[in-house]
DNA sequence: ATAGTAAATATTGTCTACAATATAAGACAA
DNA sequence: TTGTCTTATATTGTAGACAATATTTACTAT
């Protein structure tokens, strides 16, 4: 068995990195140093340190001698990630289908079967269709073997990504849909067909998004920071 | 008149920033945290912070109880930037077709027309070439105004491809057809053409990497590390 | 001589204390 | 009461010391 070894400041920086997700600490709210420290007791040069892997992945904004600050989910900002998700995501689809091993591939469809399976089941509830989500997308990273790829989308930007989706909890009306798209890229990447499973990926998520503004519009969610002060 | 009030950790940072990307600090090198605190002048807690900031953008890898180490520069890996350049790149021109103002527009081509001027001039000399190339892409990726993608392409992406610049000082053998493509961009950006910017910059960006692959191949460079350990 | 082990050294991780800066509270004048 | 300045408090930035881990060195046995 591998001793996981580890540092305070990995540990504290995952416990805290939830806490933003899933917003236990607020939009916009401070992060006391002292204060944090004491919670998690530890001294602040290991919390530093954690925080500044926060400010990285650009979950909180850090300004010098004033402090740390949880970042505003906006409009604006779900937009820019979008984009960003349909360009970066379509070639990790496209380099998938060229990469991926036949075992890689059987995983895949196994992952779609069992999404089905369950979307039967509970008659599409939202959370664990999300979840299922967020599994699928990972896989078809990973499977891209560009590791500055992988480290990108499902190190920074997914943070993120879960975060709006724990704190708008949109719901996803349209999972019969979304699981038809998969199966589209699965089938792509089975055929080894990266120019398809490009574009369906980008599709897919341009679909993704659109039905994430549309709710949004409707239900002038609370949580939405709609204007940076 | 600003008081620029910044840290410590910060300009530190940027320092050991420059040496790493120009190789002052080799590659694979280990970094000292007591013997660089005392070069610069400060304590470890500060250097130590911005240690942290160059491992967020992988210019160094860092193992719990043994050190931090200049990451290796390596064939595979300069694929998988340009890979990800070539996507994000790409919508980074689609963006700026549609958004930049007209006043973006014309500084963008001004700078083009020194470009070439200063080609004629020197006869294609490459380091002010090289430099020329940044400028142009640094350019649209921000009259993209997608801040993540700035941030994305301009923070992190860039210093490694810099590094490589530098450490390779690979020769553009292609200066007149680089000048040329820029100016196909430029036309697109100006007519507002996005979906075009955003092919021309994809084809752009992979003829460069097929260049650089090209006169890798040949001169067998030493400091790339063909196979990581 | 070489492999393996134990002591010695060096380096990283963490904590506490202090200095510099920013924020909050209070006094005073309009 | 309101606005501004001064003082007090709190928070961040930095330094130095100690603890835990890794690396090197020295020694012993084969």
């Amino acid at each position: 068995m591998q001793e996981e070894t580890t540092t305070l400041a990995n540990k504290v920086c995952k416990l805290i990195l939830k806490d933003i997700v899933t917003g236990a600490i607020g939009q916009g709210q401070k992060l006391n140093e002292p204060e944090l420290a004491r919670i998690h007791g530890i001294s602040r040069g290991p919390l530093r340190e954690a925080m500044g892997r926060l400010e990285a992945m650009r979950l909180i904004t850090r300004v010098p001698n004033v402090g740390a600050h949880v970042v505003k989910l906006s409009y604006d900002a779900l937009l820019e990630i979008y984009q960003i998700r349909e360009s970066l995501e379509g070639l990790a689809a496209r380099l998938a289908a060229e990469t991926m091993t036949g075992e890689e591939k059987l995983a895949l469809r196994a992952l779609l079967t069992s999404h089905h399976k369950h979307l039967l089941d509970t008659q599409g509830q939202s959370y664990f269709q999300q979840e299922g989500d967020v599994d699928f997308h990972y896989r078809i990273i990973h499977g891209s073997k560009n590791q500055r790829l992988i480290d990108m989308l499902a190190g920074d930007l997914y943070q993120l990504v879960r975060m709006y989706r724990y704190q708008f909890s949109w719901s996803s009306n349209r999972p019969h849909q979304a699981l038809k798209e998969h199966d589209q890229i699965c089938s792509a990447i089975e055929e080894s067909d990266g120019e398809l499973a490009e574009w369906l990926m980008k599709r897919h998520i341009n679909n993704a998004r659109n039905n994430i503004l549309a709710s949004m519009n409707n239900q002038k969610h609370p949580n939405l920071e709609k204007y940076n002060e």
